[in-house]
DNA sequence: TTGTAGGCGTTATCAT
DNA sequence: ATGATAACGCCTACAA
């Protein structure tokens, strides 16, 4: 392989001069500057990053740590978002997965550390509170999608699930409805019972008056292998003489079966029940007919923000926040509609 | 940092001692190597990889450039692959993800041989016949997902679609399915074709007589952004008088279009007809009532197998075939029933 | 069995 | 503006 030497040697300079040139060092002339450049485009000469690293002690790479990788179809995204900041800001990254063994998590730890990571993204796929503290670990981290249950204070970026729940239950109290059913995520996971606190939240804070509410568990269970009873308790919703006219799901899985449900209860959704959902899972919710309003879990940002916060950190910058919550977006679709009471009263209103 | 020379002289050795401990290299006095590990341990070493492979000059790391990350929702489970492959085998994973930009594509590889990688994995995300020929790859690569073009040979692993979609359609016309729709992926991606190009041969070379076949294409458009009929076309179907028993979809995401049209209309899956999917995408297949039954997409696979024929291509072990294609298992679940027609004759058969 | 000298490719320091 | 020399942490080669 070709070194700094050769190049040196081609080019008729000291290896010191090359270095200039390569790290656009000041103090080489125009012309000298060009010889090496010529030289190193004829050799085909591409830096040495180890050996740059036992010099400078820098490696500017940052490490990936996930849990379970693609539990959650769209959490690749998080990747992505760190990717590029990543690229954009110089920094390589290295990847590992633990498959949520912690010997696996160990290995990787000493791996990153053998290579001298700068620091490391510690990402979940789903919104989890986690038991680490910041003794456990030997390189600066950021975690991404967690949080850290105990006192000392670890950077983290997760999603705001409170804030765009209480979005989504206020746009559903805008179009009219009245009597809604709210179906749980396992309660095991923590955006669930976020999102679940808000809806509460949002109908005891409603001006107007809510004439039912109903709220059950849609799923139970260990994450990834949890029993879902979502079809029969919409079904048996359904069958009600006074049904709910607007369901809200803790998450687009069970929306998807909420529409099953209503399918084959020979409801028309939205005209009969509004249905909305929470992820923004697009395979289902632009698979699904009509398209389903829902909230936008954003990965990206996520991915994106989090490698950001990793840089101040490890560079010695101050973090404002220890925990960033990151919005998610209220996506408007076709699944929830505005009540026959409510169109009722908006023309009484303009024959007025 | 601590180093080795730290050790060694904790340890009151030569660091070359310490190196050889470390690496467990013969011709060490247990007791010597007790002493170099007890100052190990005490002095928290951790060898320097990127000093190693100055040295050596082998860097025991390989890449993964991915195009679109995340855009087919399971194909996460390919980089699982890689890297259980990878960390039973003492290799570490540095990532790249394009975004399908070549400049991005060009500064990954740029990357990857700064860093002294070993060789590449060239991850796409969904089956893709590529225009790449092997002169444009400074490192040793192997295609994953994908299949090279041109006449010179890269390695690649891909899906075997045909055999997959192939056992699909055998099993149902084994249930005794003879009118039978076939609803197509987008012809843009290769593994549609191929499964759609299983399910002709596999009619074609039917024994029994197939009354209806009905072919047409559920989506059209760029890949992510299509425009999918399959919804108004299966409601078609369904409201002719001789309507399909059975209908073949491209894919999971076309069957829960499907499953929406078969409830619209009234009919019930699997008893007034059945219908199954392909790729397996969980959320999807299920999340469906009745679930769906489908062919499993093999990403971990892929992954794995990838990761095995790039090693033994950097070590310079011959490879058996050039294209390797891995099986897709099929998924029997509940969304495929025998026919009415097949129950009587059975029944027929077992009073006679 | 153990240690010494030297070099891998790079950059830091200091001289010219 | 340019170069000589040393050093980073490790391993190879060889000597003791």
């Amino acid at each position: 392989m070709v070194s700094i030497k050769d190049v040196a040697r081609a080019a008729g300079v000291s290896d010191k001069t090359v270095s200039r040139v390569v790290n656009n060092e000041p103090n080489v002339t125009p012309d000298t500057a060009e010889r090496v450049r010529a030289a190193i485009e004829q050799l085909n000469y591409v830096p040495n990053l180890s050996a740059r690293m036992i010099r400078t002690n820098r490696s500017r790479t940052f490490g990936i740590l996930t849990d379970y990788i693609s539990t959650s179809p769209y959490s690749g995204e998080i990747v992505r978002g760190i990717y590029q900041w990543a690229r954009a800001n110089g920094r390589t990254i290295f990847l590992a997965n633990t498959d949520g063994q912690p010997e696996q998590e160990q290995a990787a730890w000493r791996t990153f550390q053998e290579h001298r990571i700068d620091g490391v993204l510690y990402v979940t796929m789903y919104h989890r509170l986690l038991d680490i503290s910041a003794a456990d670990l030997p390189i600066p981290t950021v975690l991404v999608n967690c949080r850290s249950l105990s006192s000392d204070t670890i950077p983290s970026v997760v999603p705001n699930d409170y804030a765009g729940s209480r979005k989504l239950v206020e746009y559903v109290l805008d179009k009219g409805h009245r009597r809604i059913a709210y179906i749980r995520l396992n309660p095991v996971l923590h955006g669930g019972e976020e999102r679940h606190r808000a809806f509460r939240d949002a109908v005891a804070a409603a001006v107007v008056p809510i004439e039912l509410i109903d709220e059950m568990v849609g799923m139970i269970g260990p994450v990834g292998r949890e029993e879902n009873f979502t079809f029969d308790g919409a079904t048996a919703l359904f069958g009600r003489a006074e049904r709910p006219s607007a369901i809200i799901c803790g998450n687009d899985e069970i929306a998807l079966k909420v529409y099953l449900a209503a399918l084959t209860a020979g409801l028309r959704i939205p005209q009969d029940v509004s249905v909305v959902g929470f992820d923004d899972f697009q395979t289902i919710s632009l698979g699904l007919i009509p398209s389903l309003t829902t909230v936008a879990l954003p990965y990206f940002d996520l991915g994106f923000r989090g490698a950001d916060r990793l840089e101040r950190l490890v560079s010695g910058k101050s973090l404002t926040t220890v925990d960033l919550r990151i919005d998610c977006p209220l996506v408007l679709r076709e699944s929830c509609a505005v009540t026959e009471a409510t169109k009722r009263s908006v023309a009484a209103g303009r024959g007025a």
